[in-house]
DNA sequence: ATTCTTAGTGTTGATTTGACACTAAGTCAA
DNA sequence: TTGACTTAGTGTCAAATCAACACTAAGAAT
């Protein structure tokens, strides 16, 4: 035991809220435990901090190990520190939410983790150590950003149409919304680019293709400007 | 050295914000820090987590420890990480901000403490770590959660005035506000109880004092009203 | 050609917001 | 005791925003 302190320390982790997009539902991505404790149940994707690493840098680490998943937009969100949250000593987890184009990364949760799997947020078994309480407050948190910052395009592909983004905001808010009240919205936002293309091999019309504009976004976001929707 | 590990461990620390409201400004407390590193800069109050306490308790323990200050309003704030905000060794912090009534406590911060003291927001010296990112974080979260909730009676003595209350915000939001449309907007929320007295021992028109309905407000928010103002 | 499905588009009434100025009450000083 | 001073307290209107609402357009499938 090389590492010694002069007095007790917590141990530090980090847990990630992975929420992905289905075209029915909200999905999170849930890895099943190989060991104790709740060996065998699921939890959320997670580990230690170590010492050379920030704690996002960390949670991005675990998030790769675990998932595969990099390169998704990772936002902190609590930090939890009840005294029993972990039942063989004192784990202090910092929690963060991450929102991945489920469209771009299927593939791999499919092939590289035969212990990873999404679960719709609705359909979630039961979760080792405080992580429904987690997953509850990352819910909240979606829910509330994306009422005021345009959030939402981390969880389609690159180009969506607005249906796809009118059907994002409905599920995760969970209540209907109107489509030409939407679209006035947010187009009226000017944060969409309009592309030159349209969704394929659709049986009916087929609709328009967008893409988020990321710049002028974090532009007009430094500016202090409000994008409530 | 007693406490040993089989990986290094950071140490964990809590930061407090606290925000007070004088007359004339929005004032935080800092703290004189009397060993190295920054021996003799100014810091938040803060300190070690104990093994056996929550992260709140920890920072109410700390604030009551430094400041005297207790049973505040607290909230978490951000938990900051970056490797090397301690030159010491890897300290990991969670940040919480608190509110208290300055009326109540102005005593305390006076007699109790000759290196704790309250500064105005704009008036803030060079401060220790990286506490300055910490306290423009906790100006931020202030500023958005005043705007869509009722936080600010936590500023303020139990009862108060209209004015007071306004005054309040223009000092928060950093704007001026109409004094009608604001009374009738915060009135409107119907969270404010008339009493029957005024305030005393002031050189013109006494204003009729108020009372925040707390419990109301607790109720409405679990039913997950808005409070925008 | 007909049917089916989703895309796309404007108007209107209701509500909310923001700008704006005067009277009321009380203290103070001459 | 009167007049001056200071802050309390109060309503209206125009502009902007929001919420409700239904039809035509395009393309695929039969």
């Amino acid at each position: 035991m090389p590492y010694s302190y002069e007095y007790p320390r917590a141990a530090l982790t980090v847990d990630c809220v992975v929420f992905g997009l289905d075209d029915e539902e909200l999905k999170i991505m849930l890895i099943q435990r190989g060991q104790p404790p709740f060996e065998g149940s699921w939890a959320l994707p997670g580990g230690f901090v170590h010492l050379e690493e920030t704690l996002e840098e960390a949670a991005r680490r675990e998030l790769e190990e675990e998932t595969g998943l990099h390169k998704v937009f990772l936002e902190q969100l609590y930090t939890f520190g009840a005294v029993d949250r972990d039942p063989r000593e004192r784990v202090v987890s910092v929690a963060y939410y991450a929102l991945v184009k489920l469209s771009d990364h299927k593939v791999q949760a499919a092939t590289d983790a035969r212990d990873a799997a999404w679960f719709g947020v609705h359909d979630v078994p039961t979760l080792a150590f405080d992580h429904a309480e987690i997953l509850q407050m990352a819910l909240d948190r979606l829910r509330g950003k994306l009422r005021y910052q345009p959030i939402g395009f981390e969880l389609l592909p690159k180009k969506f149409t607005l249906s796809q983004l009118q059907h994002l905001y409905e599920l995760v808010l969970e209540r209907e919304l109107d489509k030409r009240n939407f679209r006035k919205k947010v187009l009226g936002m000017d944060l969409l680019i309009e592309t030159d293309e349209v969704e394929q091999d659709v049986a009916h019309r087929a609709a328009r293709l967008y893409r988020f504009d990321e710049r002028k976004y974090r532009r007009l976001a430094k500016a202090g400007f409000n994008f409530e929707l």
